[in-house]
DNA sequence: ACGGATTAAACA
DNA sequence: TTGTTTAAT
C-alpha cells in the first residue's frame, strides 16, 4: 500500500495538527460543566453502556481507554461522565463533530497549504510562510517570543535547561533548516492559540520536515503541546521506535514485518537494503520502508479542505441483524435520507456534487455451505433527490444479494428469510466535483441525472438477465419492480458530440415549502422522439419529493414517518470566546474562567451559515478538480433565460453572471472565472 | 458474530 | 472502471 513518493531532499516545513480527545470537547463546550471532569463520549447507551470513542484526559489518568464499554469505564472510574453520541434516525449521528472539525479547519487554512486528513488532523505546508519570516523577522531578532512557542518541546534539546527552547528556536547559528523548522513552530503556536480562540479547543501539533515525522511528533505531547523534530534527531529518535507506531505499519504490513523479517524497531529495518525489501514486499512497498526506516518520506500536503465523499452506515451486529427485505428497505432508507442530507448542504455551501453511489453491506447465510462469502460492493451514478437515491440504493442491494445469495436461487416464493441476515448495511457518495463555472457542471449535473436512470436499471437488469428472476425480492410490488422494467435508453451517445440543453419545465405543483427551491422536472428529448422520459430533480425537501415523485415507492411498512426530518440547524449560536489575554493556552484558560459567562460577545456568524472549512470559491489549495470535465458543447442561445429562474438559487446566480454579455468582465474572481470558461468552451 | 462510523487510497 | 482490501481515527 504505501508508495514511496520522488522525495525532494527536504527542507519543507511540515505540520501535524491533532486535536485533544475531540469529540470530549465538542462536547465540554456545549457543557462547560464537564470541563476538566473525567468524561467520554460514548455511543449506543443499550449496550453494556455503550462502546467508548473518546476519552478525556482525565480520564485516561484512571485508565480509561477507547474501545471499552460505558460500564467497563464506570468501574475502573466511578466519576467519568458519560456523554452519548447524538442520535438521529435511530443512529448515531457526528455531524456536530464534522462541522466542529470544519471550524478547525477554515482556521488552520488560514497559513499554508491544509490538508483534512480527518475528522480532526490536519497536516499543513507552512513551507513558504517560514520562509518568509525567515527572511523577514527571524526568530533571531525577535525580542520577545511567544510565550506558547516558547514552550514546544525539541527533540534532542533538553527541556529543562534554563531558556534552553527559546535559544534553540532563535539561535543564530543553526543550520538553515533548523531555522525553517524554527519558524515553523512560531508560526504553528500562533496558529494553535488562534484554533483556541476561535472554537474553544485545544490541540497538539507536530513540526518536521516530512508529514511522517510530522504525524509522529504531534503524538509525543499530548494534551495541548507542539514537538518540533529537527533533522539531527531524527534517526536517535526513530531508531527505538516499534514499526507498530509508524502509520500504514499499524496492521498487516507491519505484522508481517514483525514475522518475516523479525523488524521490531525502525532501528531493526534499518538492516534490510532497499533490494531485499522489495523482494519481499514489491518495489513500492520496499523502497516506501526503506525510506521510512531513514526518516524519509516525500508525501505531499494535498490542499484539500473538504471531504471526497460522504457516507452514512451501520451495524447490525448478531442478533440484531436484519433478515428481511422490509427491514433492509427500512433502514436504508434512513441511511440514504442522512447521505442526502449532507450531500444538500456539500451543495448549498460548498457548490459540490457527487457523482457515485456505492452501497457496502455486510451479511452472513445460514444453512449454506459457502456461508462466508463477502457481500458485494454495488455502485451506480448518483442522482440528486432523496427518493432517487432511496431508490437506487435499494436496488443496490438487491442486486448484491442476488449476487451474494448467488444466481439460480429460482427460489420458490418464500419470500421471508431465506437464511441470510445482513449485519452492516452502508451508502456513500464518492467522486464530488466542484460546481466552479455553472454551465459545464451543470450540464453534467443534467446529463448524469438521465444517464443514471438507465445506468442502475441496466445493472439491475443484466442480472435479471443472468440470473433468472428472483420472486419479487422482498415486500411487495413497487420501485424495484418498475425499475426493473424495460425502459428507453436516455443516454445520448455522446463522445465529443454536439449537445443542447435540455428543455427545462416546471410542474408548478402547488406552493414551495419553505426552503425548496422549486421541483423541477426536466424532459430529455431524444432526437428520435420516441424515447422521451421525465426525471425530477429535487435540491431540498424531501417529503415534497416523495409525493410528487412519478414513480415513487409508497411506502409499505412505513413507521419512518415518525420523525420529520425536522433538523432545523439547531443554531445554539454559542458565545465566541473573549478576545483572550494570555499568549499561552495555559494563559488562555485562566483568563477565561474568570469571565467565562461575561463575554458573550458579537455572534461570530462563522459557524453560523457561512461555509464551514474549504470555503467554496476558493479552491485555492484544493485540488483541481475542474478540468476533468468531458467535453460537451453547447450552445448559449439555446437556453431559456426562463429555465435559469427555476434552477437552485445558488447555481441561478452562476448561470446569470454566465449568461450576461461579457462586457464587464473580470471584475469578480468568479466572474472572470466563468468568462473564461465560456470562452474556452466556445472555441472549443 | 460487538470497536462503531467514517474516510482514504492502492491494487486487481 | 468497478470492486476489494487495508488502514487510520
Amino acid at each position: 500500500m504505501p508508495v514511496a513518493r520522488p522525495e525532494s531532499s527536504d527542507s519543507r516545513v511540515i505540520a501535524h495538527v491533532d486535536m485533544d480527545c475531540f469529540y470530549v470537547q465538542v462536547e465540554q463546550r456545549k457543557q462547560p460543566s464537564l470541563r476538566g471532569q473525567p468524561t467520554a463520549v460514548v455511543q449506543y447507551n443499550s449496550w453494556q453502556g455503550g462502546g467508548l470513542i473518546a476519552v478525556s484526559y482525565e480520564a485516561r489518568k484512571f485508565g480509561v481507554k477507547r474501545s471499552m464499554r460505558g460500564d467497563e469505564a464506570k468501574q475502573v472510574c466511578p466519576e467519568i461522565q458519560l456523554v452519548q453520541v447524538p442520535v438521529a434516525r435511530g443512529k448515531a449521528d457526528l455531524n456536530t463533530y464534522r462541522n466542529a472539525g470544519s471550524e478547525v479547519v477554515s482556521i488552520l487554512a488560514r497559513k499554508g497549504i491544509c490538508e483534512r486528513a480527518s475528522i480532526d488532523e490536519v497536516y499543513l505546508d507552512l513551507t513558504e510562510a517560514a520562509e518568509k519570516m525567515l527572511k523577514e523577522t527571524p526568530p533571531e531578532k525577535l525580542e520577545t517570543i511567544n510565550e506558547e512557542a516558547a514552550k514546544s518541546h525539541v527533540l534532542g534539546i533538553d527541556k529543562d535547561e534554563n531558556e534552553s527552547i527559546k535559544n534553540w528556536l532563535c539561535r543564530n547559528d543553526a543550520d538553515y533548516r533548523d531555522k525553517l523548522l524554527a519558524c515553523g513552530a512560531l508560526i504553528v503556536a500562533e496558529l494553535r492559540l488562534q484554533v483556541l480562540n476561535g472554537t474553544e479547543f485545544t490541540c497538539s501539533a507536530g513540526i518536521a520536515h516530512n508529514k511522517m515525522l510530522a504525524k509522529l511528533a504531534s503524538g509525543m505531547n499530548k494534551p495541548a503541546q507542539q514537538t518540533v523534530v529537527p533533522s539531527s534527531s531524527v534517526m536517535k529518535f526513530l531508531e527505538p521506535l516499534p514499526i507498530k507506531k509508524m502509520k500504514q505499519l499499524g496492521g498487516k504490513l507491519g505484522t508481517s514485518l514483525q514475522n518475516h523479517l523479525g523488524v521490531n524497531t525502525v532501528g531493526d529495518l534499518l538492516h534490510f537494503s532497499e533490494e531485499k525489501l522489495q523482494e519481499h514486499f514489491g518495489i513500492n512497498t520496499g523502497t516506501w520502508l526503506w525510506n521510512t526506516a531513514r526518516g524519509m518520506n516525500g508525501e505531499e500536503v494535498q490542499g484539500r479542505l473538504l471531504p471526497m465523499s460522504h457516507g452514512s452506515g451501520k451495524t447490525f451486529p448478531g442478533p440484531r441483524a436484519l433478515r428481511t427485505i422490509a427491514s433492509v428497505e427500512k433502514w436504508l432508507r434512513e441511511l440514504c435520507d442522512e447521505l442526502n442530507e449532507r450531500l444538500q448542504s456539500d451543495l448549498e455551501q460548498n457548490k459540490r456534487i457527487a457523482r457515485t453511489l456505492t452501497l457496502h453491506a455486510s451479511a452472513y447465510k445460514t444453512n449454506d455451505t459457502d456461508s462466508f462469502k463477502k457481500f458485494p460492493s454495488k455502485s451506480c451514478p448518483l442522482r440528486y433527490g432523496t427518493a432517487k437515491i432511496q431508490e437506487d440504493a435499494l436496488i443496490l442491494f438487491q442486486v448484491g444479494l442476488r449476487e451474494f445469495l448467488g444466481y439460480y436461487n429460482v427460489n420458490t416464493p418464500t419470500k421471508q428469510q431465506d437464511g441470510w441476515g445482513v449485519t452492516g448495511l452502508s451508502i456513500s457518495a464518492s467522486k464530488i466535483v466542484s460546481i466552479p463555472s455553472g454551465t459545464r457542471s451543470i450540464m453534467n449535473y443534467f446529463q448524469n441525472q438521465y444517464e443514471t436512470c438507465s445506468s442502475v436499471k441496466q445493472l439491475s437488469q443484466r442480472s435479471i438477465e443472468d440470473a433468472k428472476p428472483l420472486p419479487p425480492l422482498g415486500s411487495g410490488n413497487h420501485s424495484t419492480l418498475h425499475s426493473l422494467e424495460p425502459e428507453v435508453d436516455c443516454i445520448h451517445e455522446s463522445k465529443g458530440s454536439e449537445y443542447a440543453i435540455p428543455t427545462l419545465e416546471i410542474h408548478e405543483e402547488d406552493g414551495e415549502p419553505c426552503t425548496v427551491e422549486g421541483f423541477l422536472s426536466t424532459s430529455c428529448h431524444q432526437e428520435d422522439g420516441f424515447s422521451e422520459e421525465t426525471v425530477a430533480l429535487s435540491f431540498s425537501g424531501a417529503e415534497t419529493c416523495s409525493r410528487l415523485e412519478p414513480n415513487q415507492v409508497d411506502p409499505m411498512v412505513d413507521p419512518a414517518d415518525e420523525e420529520t426530518t425536522n433538523s432545523l440547524k439547531s443554531k445554539e449560536q454559542k458565545r465566541k470566546p473573549s478576545k483572550n489575554k494570555g499568549t499561552s493556552i495555559l494563559g488562555y484558560f485562566q483568563s477565561r474562567d474568570s469571565f467565562s459567562k461575561v463575554t458573550r460577545g458579537s455572534p461570530c456568524k462563522e459557524s453560523e451559515a457561512s461555509p464551514p472549512a474549504g470555503t467554496s470559491m476558493d479552491p485555492t489549495g484544493q485540488n483541481d478538480q475542474r478540468r476533468h470535465a468531458g467535453s460537451y458543447y453547447y450552445n448559449i442561445n439555446e437556453i431559456d433565460p426562463a429555465v435559469v429562474n427555476e434552477l437552485p438559487q445558488e447555481i441561478q446566480d452562476e448561470v446569470r453572471a454566465w449568461l450576461r454579455p461579457r462586457k464587464q468582465a473580470n471584475t469578480t474572481k468568479k466572474g472572470s472565472d466563468i468568462t473564461s470558461y465560456f470562452s474556452r468552451a466556445k472555441d472549443a
